[in-house]
DNA sequence: ACGTAAACGAGACGGTACGTCGTGTCTTGGT
DNA sequence: ACCAAGACACGACGTACCGTCTCGTTTACGT
């Protein structure tokens, strides 16, 4: 989704023709950001995208299949995704520290609505439905698993007889979509320690 | 959502004028129901229903705001969404009974697609947003409220020390919405043994 | 179109039911005249004239056949369409008090618009235009009929050679009409005399 | 009327973008062409134009304000509305000419037909009626003017004496249309003969 | 006085067309 | 080859009126 969804890009080979603009591509995503911003997904619309950019409509749709692909790179541009995973040498620590920095992203209002805009869109065109699963979702997932893996090659306990990781992945990401999604309550810190001590009780 | 949100209704005072057809009504339903299931959220529109029901569209502006509440009325014709919330004298008995009931709802894959349309039409729409998270969001919440209020009332050990009743709420509903949403897996038994065993583990 | 339309009234036999309202005749008449004064034509509907009324469309359709109608018979109960043939002992004379009857008629502001949009409706709507046809250009055409018929009478001389009593008539009411419909400027009484000339010319 | 009423076009200047289609504007002449004589102008909408012209509705829009201007264009296309001034030498001749040309093109029944719609519509719709006016109307008279001046420069007597101008051009339209509109007789040579008895009377 | 019958207000109904908006595609001329 | 501009066919929107059809109410005649 991050890559040229365009046209086709033979390896090493040089292509004749005027190149991609930058220019454009950049105007493109901020018009998308600041569209959604001030009148939300049912106000974008690729004219008027095109039109804030100053741009043909031709060049969105060379470069991204649908709007929601557009937004989606305009939010990965803004606003880094990538949730760094630090070694804290617990299991505890290690989800805490990852909690923590999820929670404080989606708690970003724009970020929080443009997600789940992505969201909502990814039920109703299943082709971006894909597209967005496993460029986001998938990911988020897989940055937890690294944690969770750790624990196991470190040998700490389970957090919970009987849960597998990938249940475990579900009420983690369930809490924090549903908040968002459903009861629009802030992700705050105490969630944080709730979800710890369900997923990482300490023994006594 | 399941009232009349048409003409005003001055409470017992008869109105003049013709009353409105409920062979319209069931026909708008039926038809939002077929439409769906055959051409998927993306291709509903009230043109279609109407086509469809054989009624003028204004006859559906004047009783639905938009075609997602009409598909919201549609689902609740068809299927119960109420979940009967039997006694069974233990907490955990009460939350397997509910989760079972719940998911099982979930499961069908017709009312798990519309749900899952409801929800980003919610997510799009703020004014349905509201008008669902009332009329069926909250309404699942409280039913859950009434199970874990009953353990309360029991006296029964809370599921997990330091876990508020809200934030149960959040795991089951945030895990259920999850599945469906995101990772599209099913809602088994499974899941449920899973859940009960991190919300009512059996202390040994 | 001054009588009722409506329903049969089997001729001295008393029906039973509820008379015909006046109130509401009078009120659907004056609620046309004055839609048609603020809005014009375009802006005149049978739904707009039952609001302003405060009576049921039914009510407009039970006695009328279209709003050009209703608009008709508006305009024959404000203003007197009926010219008063006094004979004034000479053809031009006759003819000189016709024309200034009419064209003061024509000149009201009011009436002049109802007449243009009555003779618009006429054409597009071929029904009606029968009835405009017979029930207010044919009795125009027979009051000037009057006049010439009593020169004839007399023994005046015809006022041109070759000059049927018919196309007497389109001259006057066509350039009458033209003025009206085409070049909207007023009907003085210059026009009067101009005619005069041309179809009453003294000879000397 | 003829001209495009629509976008912008910069003089000289080259615009860039898509060129109008004349397929479509050729398509939607004909259509709106056809649709009269079969439905009337009752008949005509802007709808039943662009689905038997194969085109969207936006492209009537874009370069027609309303029915009335495309049907307009129609006849203007298909008939050929200009009048030859041919000199003949006298005015009795230029005018028996132009009555004869005239009546010709306003005996046609399909020319016949629209003139009445459009002369309708120009009633309706008042900007209609003022391009309908200063395009079709103002021309007419230009063209008898061109007679009449002739006939001045000549130097031959007036046909009557204390005649306007304007209002020789009164009563010859007038006549014509009224005989269009209101009695729907055919406009015969007979005619003709009799106006030229009005308005170029031989002098014995 | 009492039923039958018609007209009344109100307003919902199935329709048709409106004029607008957005989609995704396709020229066109310029870089 | 890409780009801005913009016309194009298409589909749906939400609205306005059309003319018809219940409703319950209100008269007015005929028993």
């Amino acid at each position: 989704m991050n890559d040229n969804p365009g046209p086709d890009h033979a390896a090493g080979r040089a292509r004749p023709g005027r190149k991609r603009s930058e220019d454009s591509r950049r105007a493109i995503l901020a018009a998308a950001f600041q569209i959604f911003t001030e009148a939300g997904y049912a106000g974008l619309t690729v004219e008027g995208i095109a039109a804030r950019a100053g741009c043909g409509k031709q060049t969105i749709y060379r470069w991204w299949k649908t709007k929601a692909d557009v937004l989606f790179d305009a939010l990965a541009q803004k606003s880094e995704l990538h949730i760094p995973l630090t070694d804290t040498g617990t299991y505890e620590g290690d989800l805490r520290a990852f909690l923590t920095a999820t929670f404080a992203l989606g708690d970003t209002p724009q970020v929080r609505d443009m997600l789940c805009a992505l969201m909502a869109e990814a039920q109703i065109d299943p082709e971006f439905g894909e597209r967005f699963r496993t460029a986001f979702l998938q990911r988020r997932r897989d940055a937890l698993g690294v944690v969770l893996g750790r624990a196991r090659a470190r040998g700490e306990p389970g957090p919970v007889p009987g849960l597998s990781t990938s249940t475990i992945m579900d009420i983690v990401f369930g809490t924090l979509w549903y908040r968002v999604l459903a009861t629009r309550e802030p992700l705050d810190q105490a969630l944080v320690e709730e979800l710890l001590a369900v997923l990482a009780p300490s023994r006594d």
